[in-house]
DNA sequence: CATGAATGAGTTTTCATTCAT
DNA sequence: GATGAATGAAAACTCATTCAT
């Protein structure tokens, strides 16, 4: 299973049987579309130099549907954490928990982390700058999160350093954090 | 030298004889508590989020007086990338060159830098966050030093892998990119 | 035909059957009600004393709805030129030409000029006040148009030189300069 | 006496003895010279677009100077007219009283205008356009003496009537308005 | 459901005026 | 008197959000 195909990559689920039923005007995944448009638009410009219509044309729906969607632009923000970072955590644990070993395991996270940075670089781009200036509100939902993803890996070193194949000096949440760094410092080129 | 009373943590320089001869204009240093103070506050808020009368109101003066020192808010934030960075740059490399061998100079960099990263965190802040989801304009600006800041380490890097004490496998960028990432991911806590 | 209910009184198009079809998107004469509104306003109180809300006020609409249809208020007062100048020219031509002889012809653009500039005062102050005081940008628009106007009564001043009913020492564009200062003296009380 | 040496263009009152007391620091004529600099900043770019700071440094003065010899920016216009235009009126009845017959008097005030115009074209251009779209405040102090001007050019058309020599189906006052337009307009080339 | 024109609160920015030196 | 840095009230403009169609 490659990473760009990933669970997090979400793609309209197949729509079943061609416009199930007669009229079906509302199209089935304008929620998704608008999500997928304001990563897009997000990484390209950040939260804030984003505006609303921007998300809209990009989507191709008018400003008022994002409304029908989302509480507010802020929402948007919040719900590309929630159902992106929840896969991508979710994605991250199946594979990696699959594999036997520490070292191997690290190994995989790296080879995920990196194809998902490549792959996905936009989606990447929104976790990581918009976590840090947001407002307040915003923090509240996402670094929560975020903090469960550094955990899982904080756990993978801890299990290392006590089968002694990683140095104990350093405290697991720092090396999660300095690998995420690394990893994501690598992926800006 | 401790990395907190260092060059790049500008001080209003001393005055000499106080009130030194005639004309003395422009308040010497509001200049500088106005770029303190939006150090501070954007590194808090994010560049976004900050209001021009919160700058004005950290630093004590008036709305009105950020414009008899900058063109506009985009131009504070310019303004603390070449202040700043200019500094900061030219501390590490005095403060490194002056260290024999690779691997010394390497832990220097380190430690300065996490030295930086704690100081002035908030400077750090400002500096990464910012640099990636601001305007054209800011970028035209800030991306050129930071490159010079990455090419630096990463002169050190290349010549560890000329010596064949670094792995030859891996670019120098990359792996000054990846330094400052990690250094950057563990001062974040 | 009178001045007042002429070409250059622009009144919403009488909107053919009403709510024609289906879009009808942009409502169709805000834009001229606020024209309307900045011409009385700026005649009353120049273009630099006017304040935006007031034109809106005037206009019955919200201070924000101005910049749906004018870049700024630069271009509000440009657009009365373009719009209400080029129609004036046209009528002045249409009205003009369809009389014999120059004498006749110069009789009517005056009686049309009086005309206008009582009934349309507002329209005559913003033209001639606006005319000189203002920004780069605005000449760069208006001067031409007002140029125009005095060429194409030059130009039957110019006629009447030829056919020798017309003192042949004086430029047909003084001429031209005079008449319309003149009248626009007159008009003033 | 030609125009532009006349009683209006002021020039600074040959400063008798020179350097009278002993420090006499303050610079005779400094109203006289921001009434200048008025004049011309005003003449070019209209009474609301000029900056205080503008006529200051054409004045070659500090900002805050302009303060201690007018009230307000408002009051620099008003006293523009003030001193001048009662000096034009006193010079041009002393010129044309001295005149015999109406139609050589009208000459003499054409030619004395146009003069004017020219060579005072910066003056010509703040009474003529900056008479009319400023403020309620200015309108008051300045339309009286303008009023005055047209009165003494309409009192000679009325005395032409009486005589016969020009029609007496317009208004005199009509018809100085309409001779200061067209002059106006001419002298705009 | 979807639209997008309209709104107006909230920001940036300007500039006349003041006042400590 | 003269200065010009500092002030902050006032204006232009932006844009998230609403709501009639």
């Amino acid at each position: 299973m490659s990473v760009n195909e990933s669970a997090f990559s979400v793609a309209p689920p197949a729509k079943a049987g061609a416009r199930s039923k007669k009229k079906d005007k509302a199209s089935p995944d304008k929620r998704e579309r608008i999500l997928r448009a304001a990563i897009k638009v997000f990484a390209r410009k950040g939260f804030y130099a984003t505006r609303v219509s921007e998300i809209a044309k990009a989507a191709g729906v008018a400003d008022g549907t994002i409304y029908l969607y989302f509480k507010n632009k802020d929402d948007v923000l919040i719900r590309i954490f929630e159902d992106r970072l929840t896969k991508l955590l979710e994605f991250l644990r199946k594979e990696t928990l699959a594999i036997e070993g520490v070292e191997a395991r690290l190994r995989r996270i790296i080879e995920l982390q990196l194809g998902l940075l490549e792959g996905q670089r936009d989606l990447a781009e929104v976790i990581t700058v918009n976590l840090r200036q947001s407002s307040r509100l915003l923090k509240q939902y996402a670094a929560p999160l975020f903090n469960e993803y550094l955990e899982f890996i904080a756990s993978i070193f801890s299990e290392g350093q006590r089968e002694g194949i990683i140095r104990k000096d350093v405290h697991p949440r720092t090396l999660s954090r300095a690998l995420w760094g690394a990893l994501d410092g690598i992926a800006l080129t």
